[in-house]
Formats: structure tokens, sequence, C-alpha cells
DNA sequence: TGATTAGATGAAGGAAGCTTCAGGTTAGGA
DNA sequence: TCCTAACCTGAAGCTTCCTTCATCTAATCA
């Protein structure tokens, strides 16, 4: 009867006493090891719970099902990459176009190389868990962020901000899953990281008003 | 005895008269109207069988198993959309690097958009059959052909083709796939299309000499 | 038309794993 | 110290499906 009366689905109970704090964060790390070690084809809840060390009923105290688990996992990941984002939006807020796109590239990827086998292994519970809903609403809050910040380019946009920042954070998805569902990420990636930057401020150049800059 | 006994997975059994070719046929389609009406999660042997008008049994004679099924499904698929590039690619021979660009963005968009229900339900199947390993499959066979039409273009490249066709493909995918699970494909389309024209033709025309062209 | 091969059937075996719940243990306040 | 609420336990119920195989029907060919 307490304030915390009102949640609905993700946490099934709330932790109160340190114990229990402990039992969430080492089920949710738990679940990583185990998407790691055997996949999401043999991740069971028993297992889960069993890594966590702790029974499955514990598991069960704090999320409703093996989605919302999963779901959980999964939004903590993104949460971070988001956050990456949000945080170069706001540093480069000023500066020119071209500085923008480099360090939106340098960021979005180091946060995603940040971990590279969870961030692959997450792909593959996306799709079970709507991930699609998880990803809009990240991608939303990228969206805005990244819109935030072409406006107060010092090269003002001459195109549609929302569109452009649309292109620029899909682009970024699709060429840095690729990277990391590569057989060799770490290898490719500093090759990949230069032409992303060519690339995207290629395009943010062309985007402004594309003189004054001969550069690279 | 025949010639056909080499087959290892996909095919357990090659269709030699009219009415097996008719059911293997007719259990693809079904997939993918189950896949459609039920969800992945609900998709099982026993309902696409219903569907297709065939028994289960007639199901397994001609794949090994369910993820053998689904695999077939999306190679076919995919096999569209990469047939789709490499006739642009070819077509375009020759071509400007912003000629290249404009038609690969409309090819490979209007390929995804053909069916966009069906795309975005292989999407969810995908991380369920090694959907990685077929989409690699397909990529490099698009890289194959990026690069050969790049390599022709009047206006040629000054960068590796190698590392511009794997951007080019990458970030199409992602922004297509953005496109297909947003809400409303068809509202967003056009204006989708044409920013992505000038995005990749913005990249292309860096990665030529970048100066001859001075249009839109 | 009879023999042989291709194709089709669908009930049932069996494995797997999610989730519950009745009952135990621990912590913190009165 | 005692009591209540928080927390933990894990065996087993229940459901869901994949896959097989013994059997039947339809083609094809000599």
């Amino acid at each position: 009867m307490s304030s915390r009366a009102a949640m609905v689905l993700e946490p099934r109970k709330s932790p109160v006493q340190a114990r229990s704090t402990a039992s969430v964060e080492a089920i949710l790390e738990a679940t990583i090891q185990v998407l790691l070690s055997v996949g999401k084809e043999r991740l069971t809840t028993t297992r889960v719970a069993l890594r966590a060390g702790v029974s499955v009923g514990t598991l069960y105290q704090y999320f409703p099902n093996k989605a919302a688990l999963l779901r959980a996992v999964l939004t903590r990941h993104l949460t971070l990459v988001t956050d990456a984002v949000e945080r170069v939006c706001r540093e480069q807020e000023g500066n020119t176009l071209r500085e923008m796109g480099a360090a939106l590239v340098g960021a979005f990827l180091e946060a995603k190389m940040k971990d590279v086998k969870t961030s692959v292994a997450l792909y593959s519970v996306s799709s079970d868990v709507d991930g699609v809903k998880i990803l809009q609403k990240m991608g939303a809050r990228s969206n805005k962020a990244l819109v935030g910040m072409l406006a107060s380019a010092r090269d003002p946009l001459t195109r549609d901000p929302q569109m452009v920042a649309s292109m620029l954070q899909d682009a970024l998805a699709g060429i840095s899953r690729r990277l990391l569902e590569s057989s060799a990420p770490e290898r490719q990636f500093d090759g990949l990281r230069k032409e992303l930057v060519f690339f995207v401020c290629s395009y943010l150049e062309a985007c402004g008003g594309g003189r004054e800059l001969l550069g690279t």
C-alpha cells in the first residue's frame, strides 16, 4: 500500500531490503552470462536463476515472466547507448556540423563496442520481446537529442533536421550492426570508423551550405 | 539412388511429381501467411500444414525441421532483394556515381517495400534461424555487385570500393529497416526516399572528385 | 493392368521449460 | 525478545509442440 503500488508489469515486486536488490542485480547479470554462454535458445529461467545463485521462485518474484526479464536486460543496455548519444549531443552544441558528425560517430561506436559480445547477444533477443518498441523509444530519445544538436550548429542545416537526424541514427545503427555481427569487429573497427566519419560528414556538410570546407 | 542423393539438409526430399511441387509451394506460402496472422511465437508446424492444406507429415517430408522451413522462407525473400540489387548494379555500369546512388536507393527500397508485411515479419524470424549467416551470404553478393558497379563509374572512386560498398549497403539496410518497422511506412516512404538519395549521393560524390557537380 | 515408386496422412510419443505455491528463513522494528 | 513483513526455496503441475512412422493413396511405366 505504499507509493509503489502502481507498478504494472516490469518488476513484479520492488526490492526493499539490501539482499533483494542484490538478487535482482545478480539475476540481470546472470541473464547476460547465460545468453553469452548457451545462447538464447537454451536460456531458461531455471538456468538463469541457478547462475545467479538464487532459486527460480526468487526470479519470478521480481519478473513476471521470462520475456519481462529479457526486456529488462535489453532496456538496460540500450539505455547506455542512448545516454552516450545524448551526452555527445549536449557536448557538441554550437560546434560545426563536421565536428558533430565526427563526435557522434565516435561516441556511438564506442558505446556499442564497449561490450561487443553482449551487444550481439541482445540483437538476437530483441525480436522475441517486442524489442522494436524499446528500440523506438530509445530512438525517439536519440532523435530529439540529435535534432537539438543540429539546430545549434554554427553552420546551419538547410534541410529538415528531423529527417537528417533519422538518416544519421539509422545509418549508424545499420552499419554498426554489421560491424558487430561480423567475424572480427575489432579488426575492422578502426578502418570502418574513419570511413563512417567521412560518410557522415559528407552528408552533413552537404546538408549545410557545403562551401567553407575543404579538408579531408 | 538418382543424382539427387547428396542433398544434406535444406530439402529432405526433392519434389518430382507436380503435386509435390505444389505442396512445397503451398507450405512456403502458408508459412508466411501464418507468420503474418499469428506471429512467430504461435507459428507451429501443424498450423502451417493446416493452412497449406496438407498434413504435418507432408511438411516434414520436405523440410527436416521447423528451422529449415523458416530458413527457406527467409532465403527466398532475401534472394529477391539481392537479385534486385544485382540487377541495378549491372544496369548502372558506366554511369556516374550520382546516377548509381539514385538508382540503387530506388531499387533497394522498391524491393523491400514490395511486400512490407512480409519483410517485417521476417525480421523477427531472422534471429531464430541463424539469419545472420543468410544475411551475410546475401550481403556478400550485394557487395560484389556494388564494387563492380562502382569500379565502372565514369567519375572514379578515390576510396576503397569495398569499404564504400559496405557503407552503402549497411546504411541502406539500417534505414530501410526503421522505415519498414515504423507505424506507417507508406506515408514516410517518399520523403525518406528523397532524403536517402541525397544522403547516398552526397557520400558518393565526396568519394569521387567532388567537383563537376552542383545540382541538388 | 500389375508393380513400383512418389506422395500423403495424422495420432501419439516424448522432451522441454515456464510458472506456481505452500512452506521455510531472515531482517528490522516495537 | 518477539512479531511481522520481506524474502527465498524448488519440486511438480501443466501446456505446448516438434517430430516420427506405420499405413494408405496416387502416379508412372512396362
